[in-house]
DNA sequence: CGAGTCCTTGACCTCGATCAAGCGGTGTGG
DNA sequence: CCACACCGCTTGATCGAGGTCAAGGACTCG
């Protein structure tokens, strides 16, 4: 069986590769500053002219790669991994529809992970420096980038707090309620996802081995409170997961 | 005895707490871009037009405030606490001379933690509406604050792969030397310094508990990697430390 | 249909948490 | 000025959550 997005962009945007509008895109109110005008929406265009299709497996972009380019994910997945120099790897994202990708490379002008695909995917391409030459003239785009930077940092924050003060326990019950948060933002069912990424990747992601992953899936099954099937999840209660 | 900050400010800069200066300041290598003019500096000194002194034990901000200003540590030292709605509390970072608060607040218009300082401390108060307004005039400066956000995602996805994926004892080893390397980058020894924070600040950053980290002192004392008398701490094989 | 991946489950072990005791330095009140 | 209380730190003994190792099952893909 191919494989193909639960989470896909609509047909009539999908066939317009070469030309994206973000005044058109189904991901504009995730993406982008609700109270732009016809004219600064027709700037936008302008820049992001590109998209870029990622085969599952495939990376956009790795650590040490010269930094030129911030993305936004279309469709499909993605997942950011960090990896020390003894091999040590460590999963610090997944990126769904709509969120941004690239934001660790401003820094030093290099990529800071691997972003790799979780599914075939696709990506606007923003180039940063003319994005920081509109921000310089467009306000509410301007506000908008600190405020998606100022989010990661918060992401990456409430991660921190996870790895450091949850259970195994906790930490798979929250890892499933945010991603239902997140489907449920944009507008699919958020009691019922297809998971892209293996039981290793989120343990890698969660701090804890895949078998203890595995284990608290099944837990979670005994205790009704998800059906959890191979990569099909079903949240069944949501109040009794978060109060675990 | 009374708290002496060692990493002070100058003593000239100290006396001029109405009207501080960026392009006098002994921290603008580390603070600020280095290409600006006088022109800029002078805008900037026209911005950043008051500090603030923070008591030992006390909040710069807390979890929930308006989120007006970032801030840069003057002197003295802070940490950033998150806390979870059950009580867990996790310390997210320590902050030094030179480094940024703040910009997690941005996102949501609230501060998304406590930032307390560790010692009587003193930070510049930079109004962000206003830095935004200069920003869109002053493309160095612009870059810069990308970078010092970037930055902070690049630090927190370090110190994910640190909670994900490392012992107790790699992780005090990295803590550590990331430390050292920092008091270093300002100046200071790199060997020699003063923890302000407790173990148990120190353990609640590294997801362990308080007698774990005394523990990997006493055990990096038997072992001739570093010498800990308390709070003072000498790093005697810095090599040694890196490949724990 | 067979090989490879991914997932589940069991048995056992280890690292770090927990509980507990004691020490040294500091600040406070008599 | 001393006694005492408190806080932060260290160290030992014990325990348990999650890691490790191993076996087998379910799916997918060539």
């Amino acid at each position: 069986m191919g494989v193909t997005p639960i989470h896909a962009i609509a047909p009539e945007h999908a066939t317009h590769h070469g030309t994206p509008r973000c005044s058109a895109c189904s991901l504009r109110a995730i993406c982008m500053p609700p109270e732009l005008t016809a004219d600064e929406f027709a700037r936008l265009d302008a820049l992001i002219c590109t998209t870029r299709p990622i085969r599952r497996g495939e990376a956009l972009y790795r650590t040490g790669d010269t930094f030129q380019s911030i993305y936004a994910v279309r469709a499909g997945s993605f997942k950011t991994v960090v990896m020390h120099r003894d091999g040590r790897e460590h999963v610090t994202g997944f990126q769904i529809a709509g969120d941004p990708l690239g934001l660790d490379g401003i820094c030093a002008g290099k990529q800071n992970c691997d972003a790799i695909a979780l599914e075939d995917s696709v990506v606007c391409i923003i180039p940063f420096a003319q994005l920081e030459a509109i921000c310089r003239e467009m306000k509410p785009l301007q506000h908008h980038i600190y405020q998606l930077m100022s989010g990661e940092i918060v992401r990456e924050s409430r991660q921190m707090l996870l790895l450091g003060t949850m259970t195994a326990e906790q930490r798979v019950a929250t890892f499933l309620l945010n991603l239902s948060k997140r489907f449920k933002a944009r507008g699919f069912s958020s009691a019922e996802f297809h998971l892209r990424m293996t039981r290793e990747e989120i343990g890698c992601f969660l701090g804890m081995k895949l078998e203890t992953v595995s284990r608290m899936f099944s837990k979670f099954q005994r205790e009704q409170l998800v059906q959890a099937n191979g990569k099909m999840v079903r949240i069944v209660d949501p109040e009794g997961l978060a109060q675990v």
